[in-house]
Formats: structure tokens, C-alpha cells, sequence
DNA sequence: GCTAAAGGTGCAGTCTCTGCAAAGTTTTAG
DNA sequence: CTAAAACTTTGCAGAGACTGCACCTTTAGC
């Protein structure tokens, strides 16, 4: 999270405040009742704001329960850019993706919350995971980019996407174990049996 | 048995082709103008059935595009049943999911209209993924069975995800290639690559 | 302070989606 | 062949999501 407090104007604090107070008054109002037993009206009101202001900071309802992916983006791309070009895609991916879990730990009961409804509610997995295109597609060029590979290659994407699965494995499990075990650790044992070709347990 | 064709009486039959119906004229429609400049009621029209009908087919307007998720999920978890348990899962799980390319190459001018749909609206393609939620979480149990492994183990989640994330891949390079190429080799090529580990290229 | 820019709000209107009850059609049974 | 049973289609009313627009309030910068 670009958390900067102090440097920003009294306004632009307030607006991260009310966008904040909408997010978690959405997410708290929907676990209690269910997606569709909450309006845009009552969070709002939970938020305090009018529901014409909710659709200023949320183009949807939903948009406000997954959180803004888009803002990790710009971090998970410097993030991939300071691996060592030396270093094997996969593994590049591997520490780029610590910017996000350091911003999921960061602000873990914020996060366990989200999956908590995240998870009951298939559509809303489904933004949060592939929610950006826009990040998978980045991460897809500078993947070609620093490899080498031409854009549409086979390779890119597959990394990319893979590397998103298992960092949705690893949040679902970080979940269930209601934030017990260390996000970071399931990652990066996700990756390593990633790594290691998925070999079946039985015969590993 | 879900796609018999003379099994099934007139009345069945015609609600078969309602439903196709619906679903083309969506994805022409929104091929054309995209997701925003068309509305429920010109998709209906379109197909001849009144406003009212398509949401006796459809949940939602998302719902007539991506397809129906659902009818293919029986062929997928009887094919990885009919999979020999000593096979690994990732290899039976590729099996598996022969049954969904056959489906796709099956259709092929109806899925690339699709893909090319869905790829052109993020929110769809999240839906296209995690229409299979349901999914997902039979085939995890399913080779969480096949495996012996308790379900709330790690591998079982991470391999279905990899694998949900090589055929994802499969078909947005098959579709890139305007279905040129075909999508089980595409498909086989990605689980090769997953199974060895996804080697960066550059080292071999 | 004053002004210009930016955020907040109310309002009107479109569109999605649902429940309900009236038709209309197909199937079944007599 | 026919009438009841079982569905499907449809119109209608209504809740709720979301947008454009005009107006008001607050804040930043002078």
C-alpha cells in the first residue's frame, strides 16, 4: 500500500478515508447478509456518503469488495523489474509477488474479511483473481521482455498465469487457516512444488 | 447423457435451440458493438423470444456469453474417474480435460466468437474461469480422493488451479491463432511445460 | 478573503433482474 | 380424440444498479 499520510493534503487524505470507509462497510455488510441482501444504499449509509458518492470511488458494487488490484500493479512491476535479469522467470515472479504479500499481511484482517467473502461468492473470486487483465497482461511483457521471448510466445503466459494460480492457492489456504500460517510461506511452497513440476505426492 | 439429440422429445429440443439461440445472437451482437451497446431486450429480439424468456435461460446477460460451465463439469469428472488412479494427477487431470477440448474444437466457430468476446471484456473472462468454481472444488475433491490425500491439503488445490491455468492458456492462444492451430496440442504443449517444472527457456 | 478546481449530492432516467399470474403449448392419460 | 397435467412463454410491476447532469460545498492557492 503507498500509504503516505502526512504528505498528502488534508483532501486527498479524506478521500482515501471515505473510499476506505466504503470498502470496509461494504465487505462487513456482506459477510453478515450475503451479497445480494446488501444494497449501494445502505453501505453508503454505512459509510456515511450519499449512494451517488459511492459510484464516484467504485464503478460497481462488487468493485468495492475486491479491493483496488490496480494499485498493486504499478508495485508488483517495479517489484519484478529489481529481480536480476539472471534470474529464471518463475523465480523473478516468486519475488515480485511478495510486494503483494506484504501488503495482504500488511493489513491482514482487512484481507481476511475479503477472502472470507470473496470465497462464498464464485463471481467475486473470480475479479479478484483475473480481476486484472491489465496486471496480467503487464506482467506477461515484462516476462517476454526480460526472458527475451517474443510477446507471443507460449511461455509468458503460461508463467504468468501459473504464478497467478498459485498465488490464489496460496491466499485460499492463508484464509482457511484464518491468517495463521504465514502467506508468505504457502507462497512460496506453491512455488516450489511448482517448480518442482507438480510431481504426485504419492510417488514424489 | 446430457446431449442426446433424438433421445429427447420436441419440447426439450425446442428449449435447446431457444438456448442457442440466445447465446448466439448475444455473442454476435456484443462481438459487434461490444458489451455495453446492447441490451438484453435487442439479444431477445434477436433470437425472437420475448425479454422476459432470456432470463428464464440465462441468470444474467454474463451468463449467455461465457456459456454454460456447468454442462461440461459432468464430462470432465467422468473422464479423470475413467483415468487409471496410478497415473499422477497432473497427468490425469490433462486427460481430463480432453473431454473440454473436444467440446471446444467440437464448436469451433462458436467458441472462437466467444473467446474473441471474452477477451475483449476482462469481466467476462474472469467469469469464464471461475464459472468454474463449482467445478474446481469437485475435480480438488476429486483428486484429493484420487491421491489419498486429505482435502485440505495443499497439492490437490494447486494442481487443479495449474491446471485450470494451462488450459486458460491453451485457448487464448488457440483463439489467437484464430483456431488454427489446434488446441490439444496447444493444451499438451502447456501441461509439458508445467510438468517440467516451467524451465526458464533461455537456460533449457 | 477570494476564486477556481474538485468532491459531494439530488434527480431523472435507463437497464438488469425477479416474482407473479395469465396465456399458450406440449405431453400424458383416459 | 380429448381433457387434464405439466411446462413454457410472456407481460407487468417493482427493486436495485448505474450514469449524466446540474447544483452546492469544500479546499487549495493566491
Amino acid at each position: 500500500m503507498t500509504s503516505d499520510d502526512t504528505t498528502l493534503g488534508r483532501r486527498d487524505r479524506k478521500k482515501r478515508q471515505t473510499r476506505a470507509a466504503l470498502a470496509t462497510a461494504a465487505l462487513r455488510l456482506v459477510a453478515e447478509r450475503g451479497l445480494d441482501q446488501v444494497t449501494v444504499e445502505e453501505i453508503s449509509e454505512a459509510a456515511d456518503v450519499s449512494a451517488r458518492t459511492f459510484f464516484n470511488y467504485f464503478p460497481t458494487k462488487d468493485d468495492a469488495l475486491v479491493g483496488d488490484t490496480e494499485a498493486d500493479r504499478d508495485g508488483v512491476l517495479r517489484a519484478l523489474a529489481a529481480v536480476p535479469t539472471e534470474q529464471p522467470a518463475l523465480e523473478a515472479l516468486r519475488r515480485a509477488l511478495a510486494e503483494v504479500v506484504d501488503e495482504v499481511q500488511g493489513d491482514a484482517e482487512l484481507w481476511l474479511l475479503r477472502m472470507r467473502v470473496v470465497m462464498q461468492h464464485p463471481v467475486l473470486l473470480a475479479r479478484l483473481v483475473s480481476g486484472n487483465a491489465a496486471t496480467e497482461q503487464a506482467l506477461v511483457e515484462a516476462v517476454a521482455a526480460r526472458t527475451g521471448l517474443p510477446p507471443d510466445d507460449a511461455y509468458p503466459t503460461l508463467v504468468v498465469a501459473v504464478a497467478g494460480a498459485a498465488l490464489r492457492t496460496a491466499m485460499v489456504r492463508w484464509a482457511a487457516s484464518d491468517g495463521g500460517r504465514s502467506l508468505g510461506a504457502l507462497l512460496d511452497e506453491a512455488f516450489a512444488a511448482v517448480a518442482a513440476g507438480l510431481p504426485d505426492p504419492r510417488t514424489g
